[in-house]
DNA sequence: TCTGGCACTCCGTGTTCCCGAGTGCCAAGT
DNA sequence: ACTTGGCACTCGGGAACACGGAGTGCCAGA
């Protein structure tokens, strides 16, 4: 059905469209590819292709095009993930190396992989749920109010502002503080439910409203907030590619954290890199667009995703390539935190 | 040299190319706007207009079209500030409270100005210079790191992670907390250098080394981080303003956050509110766009800033009573948290 | 100082035409 | 059974051209 040599002119199609963005005529393919056989020939065989849905021709006399179908086929069986040069390897690791918290780590990565691939950026912040808690700190703001600050292992902190019921003496909070600590330290954050589920019993009655209230808290903010943070940069890089059509609903796209964290989150085939494209992913206006993402976290846990989105027509080699080795280092520098 | 009407004309053309971005000619100047006289004296009046530069015709036979200076003029002395309606004064409100922490509060106000004006919107995080230590806290992390957390009264927590010179026992970091809270809280950020500039000496000498190491971490992220941050949101506006031209390099000045920075920070003529239009600011790429801005703040001090950035043909009126709602409303939710 | 009239200037649009790239098919060659 | 050269055919897109219309500048008269 599909010898050796149509694959061999399907990726050829590919690669040439991707670096002319033109579609590609059997002559263009004769000639720069040594297929070794003639324009005719490979006429009959990219009629073939067409007819299976891989490629297909805008107009009457025009060349073809690779179809979504054509780039799945490229990416899952015509391609090799490129490794990249030794000179970005070194680049990526001065520059990860040098950030100071988890917001910085995020942010330069989020850069990097903007810069490298030329194509708009996607970095999920780490997962809280395979964290374990660090330390609880609770700091009163006002007679009424205080600030719950949770820090876990792999540097995030998170913050919340909390309204008591009743004003409360610095040194009931600093017991509530040091008890929260003597049981949470070093606890997954899965397990917080459970681990204080128990607490308020353990505590004078008179404090119990209180820490109900700071727990609730707590709680929610395990699983409101666990992995809803995500940013991305590289949006002008969009304005480079041809998008003319459809930009406003991928900046749109870019914009709405739920449709970016589906978009990251759904995991594919590969291990862990998926490539969803074009008509694969989930939400018109996302047409011509493709996602490349990878999991990353310390060690062998999957913390959070990142990814890059670009036209379909992008070099899946080069860009699976940058996205596999971002998230390694990205990796290796939160395991050494 | 500028008659009452020749005003009266100008006004017109910035208001009706503002509402159709077509080139205004002067039939429909006196048909549309009741000016009270005929086309012929628009068109005289046009012609002295563009003399002196307010007006601009883009080819022979064509519409006038405002230049910079014309729209300079006319948001100086022909416009006033449109205030909001009642219901959309409510929205902002309403929206505005419902954050929970200073990421969210600035995150709903840079999407809600996005949205209240349909162009780009830039907030900057409130600066650190202006607002006082609320509490410090030092976690021991690993052996010899510890996470330093700088809380303000403005809610902003500050993060680094400190490689220490050698090991230190949990207590005596515990009692260099205790130090270091005692004498800065309440104490004014830009305070901070002189307050803690003889604490080491105070301290038992197997301390100091830590207590230095700690102590300029701290000191540099007051310096460097002190108002670096900005966020921006609705960039699909601009896709759907007539931006073609350009839209690649005011994506990019957007991923600048040295020249975001810039543009907000210059300060204008009108108390609290700076228009900069077109050629006006100072970056080639962005001379088809226009900068509103205004100061906000817990207060009367102004913490940061915060405005849109649009095509020079925009709405100001409109535009500019949606920032200073916005700057207010922002600032009356930081006073009160 | 304003107004109506008039000649003039281009822009943008629609039409037509033509070239060239690319195809599909067929008959002949290996 | 493939492969190949030849050939007629199809469109897309650019160049040339005409033309209507919107808008102007200027002038003479009120």
């Amino acid at each position: 059905m599909l010898d050796e040599r149509k694959l061999a002119v399907l990726r050829a199609i590919v690669e040439d469209y991707v670096s002319t963005n033109e579609p590609v005529g059997s002559k263009a393919l004769a000639d720069k590819h040594n297929l070794g056989v003639s324009p005719a020939t490979i006429r009959n065989d990219m009629a073939a292709l067409e007819e299976q849905g891989y490629i297909h021709q805008p107009h009457t006399s025009a060349g073809r095009v690779p179809t979504d179908k054509g780039y799945r086929l490229f990416v899952d069986r015509l391609s090799h993930i490129k490794p990249l040069s030794a000179a970005e390897r070194r680049a990526i690791e001065t520059f990860l190396a040098g950030a100071v918290d988890l917001d910085e780590i995020v942010m330069r990565t989020v850069r990097l992989l903007a810069q490298l691939t030329r194509q708009v950026a996607v970095v999920q912040y780490p997962s809280l749920t395979r964290s374990t808690v660090r330390h609880v700190e609770i700091v009163p703001v006002a007679e009424r109010r205080v600030m719950l600050v949770l820090i876990t292992n792999t540097g995030r902190v998170e913050q919340r502002v909390i309204e008591l019921p009743d004003p409360v003496a610095d040194d009931r909070i600093a017991h509530l503080r040091a008890v929260l600590n003597s049981c949470l330290d070093g606890c997954g954050l899965s397990d917080v439910p459970e681990t204080v589920a128990e607490l308020p019993d353990r505590l004078p009655i008179e404090d119990r409203p209180v820490a109900a209230t700071i727990l609730s808290v707590l709680l929610e903010t395990l699983v409101e907030r666990h992995e809803e943070k995500i940013v991305f940069a590289g949006a002008a890089n969009l304005a480079a590619a041809d998008f003319s059509v459809g930009l406003r609903a991928v900046l749109e796209a870019l914009e709405e954290q739920v449709v970016l964290m589906r978009l990251l989150g759904e995991t594919g085939d590969l291990p862990g890199l998926t490539v969803r494209i074009g008509s694969e992913n989930p939400y018109t206006g996302l047409r011509g667009t493709s996602i490349v993402a990878a999991g990353y976290g310390a060690g062998d846990k999957e913390l959070a995703r990142l990814g890059v989105l670009g036209p379909t027509r992008m070099d899946y080699p080069v860009t699976m390539g940058a996205v596999r080795a971002v998230a390694r280092y990205v990796g290796q520098i939160l395991a050494g935190s």
